[in-house]
DNA sequence: GCTACCAATGTAACCGGTTACAGCTGCGCC
DNA sequence: GGCGCAGCTGTAACCGGTTACATTGGTAGC
C-alpha cells in the first residue's frame, strides 16, 4: 500500500498538499493538482480509510442496525434482500460502505424481554467506528430502542418506525393509500362485506394499513364493522387463524384484506381447509408483494411496496442529513397494487 | 467519548499500561489490571475502532463480497438472509463486525461482460480499511474473479466456489450427496426413469450435484442416459424449458431431479401445462429448500441446504484463518432430504 | 516604492490508540 | 554483596492521514 507521504516524496510536494488535492482540490494550483493526480494514479494510490477517519473523526460507513426479533425466531425481513440492493447501489455511489452491526447473542440473552437488545451499544459502537450515520430496520414493535437511537444526535434514519429528532427521519410505504387501494378494489368487483386481518398493535405500519382500510371502506360508502376486523402479527399462520376467525361469523365476509402476504397465504390456507375457493367464494389481498405472492395458487393480488425504493430513499435521506445536519421529511414511498388471480375479475 | 488517556491519568497509570490491560492483560499485575478494568467500566470506556484498526493495521471487520451479476439483474440469493444471520451471530461472538463492500457501478458498467465487476478494487479497498478478512459470495460463473482474491493473499473464504491458496478456502453444501439422496430416493418410489435439469456449466455445485445424480442412478443399479441430461440456469425458466423437453423425449422420464428449486418450480408449471399430474405421473425433487418450496402446490420434496450453517461456517474458517494464518481444510454441509408432497409416497 | 492582500504551500500538531525498547524494582543465588 | 533475571511500567516512536496556522511570493493599489 502506497501512502501520501511517497506520492508527496515522488512530487516534490508536503504530505498536506497531497492531502488538499484529495479534499480540497480548488486550494491547489491546477499545474500541482494534475501532477499529484497523475502520480496518484500511476501508483494506484488513495488514502487509508482508517487514518483518514481517525483523523477527521468521521468515517466512510454507514451502520445497518438489523436485530432480529429473539421472540420470533422464524422471522424474516419480507424483502431484505431488495433493501440491501438498493441501499449498496445509493451509498456506494456517495463512497460510502454499509456496516452491519453485531451485539453479541449474550446481550440478547441478558435481555430476554426486549427484540431489540441493546441499543446504548449499538450508538457506542457507532462512535467508536465514527460511522457518519445509521440505517434502522424494525425489528419488532420496540419502539423505546429507537427512541435512544434519535436522542443520541447520530444522523439515523428507520424504516417502517416512525422516528422523529433533530438528525432522524424515517421512509416507509404509504401504506394507508395501499390499504385503501386495495379495499376500493374488492368494492369495486361488487364486494360489500370485507373484513380484514392486521398486522400486531403497536407497528406504526400495521397501524397505518388498517387506517387505509377504513377509509378504502369510506370510500367505497361502504360501513366498518368491528367484527370484520380480527388482529393478526403478520406471521402466516396468524392470517390462518383469523381468517377461520372471520369465517365462523354469523355473516361471514366475502372478501379480506391481509395487511401481510403471509397473513394472506394463511388466509388462503384456511379458506381451502373451510372448503372454499379462491377467488369464487372468498377474495383475498395482501400486502408486501413478497416472492411467494405470485408462486401460491390462486396466485396473490397484493399491494406491492418499492423494495429496492426503501434501499435508496434510505441511502439518500441519510446522506442529505449527513452533509447538510438537518433531518429531511419522512418518505412516504407510492405503493402499487398487483392484480394477480386471488379476487377473480371484475363481474 | 472518553480515551485511554483520560483513563490512564484518572488511574495514575501511562496509556501504554491501560492499552496492555485490553490487549496483553496477563503483563499487568493484577492490582493495576483490576483497577484499571474497573474505572474503564465506570466511563464506559472501549477502545476507538479506527485509532486501534490504524495502529494495528488491522481492523475488526470482515468484508463481504456481494456483487450480483450484472446479467441477471431479477437474480437473488436463494438465502442470503439466513446467510447473514449465521455470519452475524458467528462474527459477533468473537467482537467482528461484517462491511457490505460496496464497488461504484460505474466499474460494473465499464466491464459489462463480467458479472465480478472489479476484484481489484476490492482488495484495495480491504486493504485501505484494514479489513482482517474477506467473504465471497458467488455472483455467477466467473471463476476468474475469484483467482485475484485467492491470490492476493488476503484471508479469504468462499461461498459455493471452490477456492484454494494459502489463505483461502471455501464453503458449500455436499451438493453430490444430497443429489445422489435424492435420486435414490425417487428409485425406492420404483421411478426407473429418472432425468436431471442441472445447474449452469461451469458453475461448482451445479457440476457436483449432477455427479451425486449420476451416483444415485448408479447405486440404484440404473443406467444413465445421456438425453435425460438437460442444461438449466438455476432460474425458474430454465426448468420450464428444461421440463418440457424432457416431455418431448420418446420414453420421456417418470421422475426429474432438479438442481435448484426455482427449476423444480419451472418443471411444476411445465408438467401442469402438458396436462400431467404432480406427483401421480411425474415426480418432482428440487434442491435448496428455499421458502416458496413449502408452497408451490404441490409442496416440493427437496434438498435442503443448512442456511445459517453457510454462515456460521463461513465464520468460523475465516476467524481460524485469520488467527492461524493457515487455511483450513473446505467445509462440506451436510443436506436433508426434506421429503413433501411432490414425489407421492411410497407405492 | 511601499503596503496590503491573496493564493499556494509548508510546518507541525493532532486524531487515539499499539508496541519496541528501556528502566526500575525486587528476588534468588553464588 | 553483587550479579542476573523476571516482572512490571513508562517513554516515545509510530500507524497515515487532516488541518490550523505560519510562511512565502507575487500582484494590485496608491
Amino acid at each position: 500500500m502506497v501512502t501520501a507521504r511517497e506520492i508527496a516524496q515522488l512530487c516534490g510536494v508536503s504530505v498536506a498538499t497531497v492531502s488538499r488535492v484529495f479534499n480540497r482540490p480548488a486550494t491547489v494550483s491546477a499545474t500541482t493538482r494534475e501532477h499529484v493526480e497523475r502520480v496518484a494514479r500511476e501508483l494506484d494510490f488513495s488514502p487509508n480509510e482508517s487514518a483518514r477517519a481517525l483523523s477527521r473523526q468521521r468515517s466512510a460507513m454507514v451502520g445497518l442496525v438489523w436485530d432480529t426479533d429473539h421472540r420470533r425466531p422464524g422471522w424474516r425481513h419480507p424483502f431484505l434482500q431488495d433493501l440491501l440492493l438498493g441501499l449498496k447501489s445509493a451509498l456506494s455511489s456517495h463512497g460510502y460502505h454499509l456496516l452491519l452491526l453485531a451485539t453479541s447473542d449474550d446481550a440478547r440473552d441478558r435481555n430476554p424481554g426486549v427484540s431489540l437488545a441493546d441499543p446504548i451499544a449499538y450508538v457506542s459502537m457507532t462512535r467508536r467506528h465514527h460511522l457518519a450515520g445509521l440505517v434502522l430496520i424494525d425489528s419488532g414493535t420496540d419502539a423505546d430502542a429507537f427512541g435512544t437511537f434519535a436522542q443520541s444526535g447520530l444522523p439515523c434514519v428507520a424504516l417502517d418506525v416512525a422516528l422523529s429528532g433533530p438528525r432522524a427521519t424515517y421512509v416507509t410505504s404509504d401504506n394507508a393509500a395501499g390499504a385503501a387501494e386495495a379495499v376500493r378494489h374488492l368494492a369495486a368487483l361488487g364486494h360489500r362485506r370485507i373484513a380484514t386481518i392486521t398486522g400486531p398493535r403497536g407497528n406504526a405500519p400495521a397501524a397505518a394499513r388498517t387506517d387505509g382500510y377504513l377509509r378504502g371502506l369510506a370510500e367505497a360508502g361502504l360501513a366498518a364493522r368491528e367484527d370484520y376486523v380480527v388482529t393478526g402479527d403478520f406471521y402466516r399462520e396468524s392470517g390462518f387463524v383469523g381468517m377461520r376467525r372471520l369465517l365462523a361469523r354469523k355473516d361471514p365476509p366475502t372478501a379480506v384484506f391481509a395487511a401481510s402476504d403471509e397473513m394472506a397465504v394463511g388466509a388462503l390456507l384456511a379458506a381451502r381447509a373451510a372448503g372454499l375457493r379462491v377467488p369464487d367464494d372468498l377474495a383475498v389481498v395482501g400486502f408486501d408483494d413478497i416472492e411467494v405472492a405470485s408462486l401460491v395458487d390462486p396466485a396473490l393480488t397484493t399491494v406491492a411496496q418499492d423494495k429496492p425504493g426503501f434501499g435508496t430513499a434510505a441511502a439518500g435521506a441519510l446522506l442529505s442529513m449527513i452533509d447538510t445536519g438537518v433531518a429531511p421529511d419522512p418518505v412516504r414511498l407510492p405503493t402499487k397494487l398487483v392484480v394477480r388471480d386471488s379476487c377473480g375479475s371484475p363481474s
